[in-house]
RNA sequence: GCCCUCGUAGCUCAGUCGGAUAGAGCGACCGCCUCCUAAGCGGUAGGCCAUGGGUUCAAUUCCCGUCGAGGGCACCA
């Protein structure tokens, strides 16, 4: 029995009563089907007559006992008690509980992908970071979060695509071009360009592949050198994500947005909606009218457009292209931005707690030994995406960075990083991969086909393999709460309550015959548990685009 | 000054759409491998959940104030 027919039952037990005119109440409160902290208090325990007993004016252990008697003569059921000041606590008889090993195999891959999201067509735009640097350990943050919110999207059903915006315009690209080229010439780079040590590579690489460019005037220079750079670090950024096994659907290009018209048209929508108004010379979107501190200037008095003119634009387009809803991947330095966006979608006609969805993500606070280190691509004291991966790994990483929250700041040691690898929790849900992996194996080398033998879950009756079970039947809850809130580290903290699980009953339930001893029920039944432990785990780490390793 | 996010074990952090004795990893200490992977399991030590009020049957969780940390407040990008 899963936790959703648990609660199913609880919600039949209460509609009959109420039915009955046991229960005298207009309309049934929502309540909430959990596993209790402590196992003392049973497989499942619900607050259905705590939140019953106000409306219904009674006392809540009333209340409680008339569902509970409902719930003791359902089938599956072991118990039903009434606890504390009015929860009903469950527990499941063990072929209930195992055949949840059964589904588990049955379902595959497919097991935890839901349909909460399904038909809802979703843009993620994440990183999108200035093309004019390697990418950054902060970066890498919002690359292993970023995809892992889109792959928990897509296993709640939604249709998810990858989005990555290149500021490939503007004055930072051309101090970008001016640094190149004046390295490339022997000169200092500006004091406001940029001072990696990478620019020199750089421009060493650009000189090689066209010696002719140091000969052109310099305006011509200047802007050869800047898309001859540009297009070196773009590429660059494509390789290292790939290596991260993060993949854009889309490379979405800021000048390509002033090429195509769709600044044009973006502005010429939010001109229909009627928000747009002009003052001392500029032309401004009334932000205002939707919750910003003060509004923005579209177009200069120049008749330049701003850049928070191709903001607007991009998110026209987005829905233009058809998303639902367009979720952007931000870092706390442009939390500001929040308030401006959701405007923009509301100047456009828009509801915008509907289309639009801001994540904030902190800071990565990043030390070394525990003294601070200043990520800055102009000063060049940076710690590249390339870099973590070569010394820790992708897995390492990538779990390391999705584990946590976005929204709460994050220290992380790279030292410690390099030096702890053993450490880290990925090793230990990996390692619970492994170890069924071998389990299974052996079963296969002693010729055993638990697949084709009877499967009898009522002999998994030990208090770890309960233990087990239970956890394996909350993975779908996990993902589809994962999804709805965006929070994939949800996922993360599951495998490693998964894993203990998992290790726990290992170390008390043998599953293998041994020595002479013959197959029996118990070891089929155990097999198949391990085998629904084993999948629940790839499926998990696979949403966090973390491998399962059959060995280690 | 205004706004946003955050304050939980020595350290790094979970938990909190209100629930029954607050968790993990690391670090410290003590145990467990004649047979399925010890990258594991068991145990000990370690907390006024920043602080003061409020709402509630119930607050670490929601609301307000205070203190502290980080970030943001451009016709920059």
């Amino acid at each position: 029995m899963t936790p959703e027919q648990v609660a199913q039952a609880v919600a039949d037990a209460v509609s009959a009563l109420v039915a009955e005119g046991a229960i005298a109440v207009d309309s049934v409160p929502e309540a909430r089907v959990e596993r209790p902290k402590s196992r003392e208090h049973g497989d499942y325990a619900t607050n259905i007559a705590l939140a019953l007993a106000k409306p219904a004016g009674r006392n809540a252990r009333d209340v409680a006992e008339l569902v509970a008697a409902r719930l003791r003569v359902v089938p599956g059921f072991s118990a039903a008690e009434v606890a504390g000041p009015g929860f009903i606590n469950l527990r499941l008889d063990s072929a209930a509980q195992g055949e949840v090993a059964r589904t588990i195999v049955e379902a595959g891959p497919a097991w935890g992908r839901g349909t909460v999201l399904s038909g809802t067509t979703v843009n993620v735009e994440f990183i999108s970071a200035n093309p004019t640097g390697p990418l950054h350990l902060g970066h890498t943050r919002w690359a292993a979060v970023g995809d892992a919110i889109a792959r928990v999207l897509e296993a709640a059903g939604a249709d998810v695509t990858r989005e990555f915006y290149i500021n490939d315009r503007g004055v930072q690209m051309d101090k970008f071009g001016a640094s190149v080229m004046a390295a490339a010439n022997g000169r200092p780079v500006p004091e406001d360009g940029y001072h990696g040590g990478y620019i020199l590579d750089l421009a060493a690489q650009i000189v090689a592949e066209r010696p002719g460019i140091l000969d052109l005037p310099d305006v011509e220079q200047h802007v050869a050198f800047r898309e001859a750079a540009y297009a070196v670090q773009l590429r660059e950024q494509q390789q290292v994500l790939e290596l991260f096994r993060t993949r854009f659907d889309v490379w979405y290009s800021e000048q390509g947005l002033y090429e195509s018209g769709a600044v044009e048209r973006g502005l010429a929508r939010l001109r229909e909606q009627g928000h747009m108004f002009e003052q001392d010379g500029a032309t401004w979107l009334r932000t205002t009218d939707f919750g910003d501190d003060k509004d923005r200037v579209l177009l200069r008095a120049n008749g330049e457009p701003t850049y928070f003119a191709a903001d607007t634009a991009y998110y026209v387009d987005k829905r233009a292209r058809g998303f639902d809803l367009a979720i952007y991947l931000l870092g706390a330095d442009h939390h500001g931005y929040v308030n401006r966006l959701r405007a923009v979608a509301a100047c456009a006609g828009d509801d915008p707690d509907r289309s639009i969805e801001v994540l904030i993500g902190q800071l990565v606070k990043i030390t070394r030994d525990g003294v601070d280190i200043k990520l800055s691509k102009r000063a060049g004291t940076i710690v590249t995406l390339e870099e973590v991966v070569e010394e820790v790994g992708v897995d390492a990483a990538r779990y390391t960075l999705a584990r946590f929250p976005v929204d709460s700041p994050l220290t992380l040691d790279v030292a410690e990083m390099v030096r702890a690898t053993n450490d880290n929790p990925v090793f230990y849900v990996q390692y619970a991969h492994a170890r069924i992996s071998s389990v299974l194996r052996n079963a296969h080398e002693l010729g055993i086909d638990w697949l084709a033998a009877e499967f009898d879950p009522a002999l998994l009756d030990h208090e770890r393999e309960n233990n087990l079970l239970g956890m394996l039947a909350e993975f779908p809850r996990v993902v589809a709460s994962a999804a709805e809130l965006r929070e994939p580290h949800r996922v993360a903290r599951y495998l490693e309550d998964l894993a203990t699980a998992y290790h726990r009953f290992y170390d008390v339930c043998w599953v293998l015959p041994r020595g002479d001893e013959e197959l029996a029920g118990i070891h089929v039944a155990r097999l198949w548990l391990c085998a629904a432990a084993r999948q629940t785990i790839a499926n998990g780490l696979a949403l966090l685009g973390v491998s399962a390793p059959e060995r280690m």
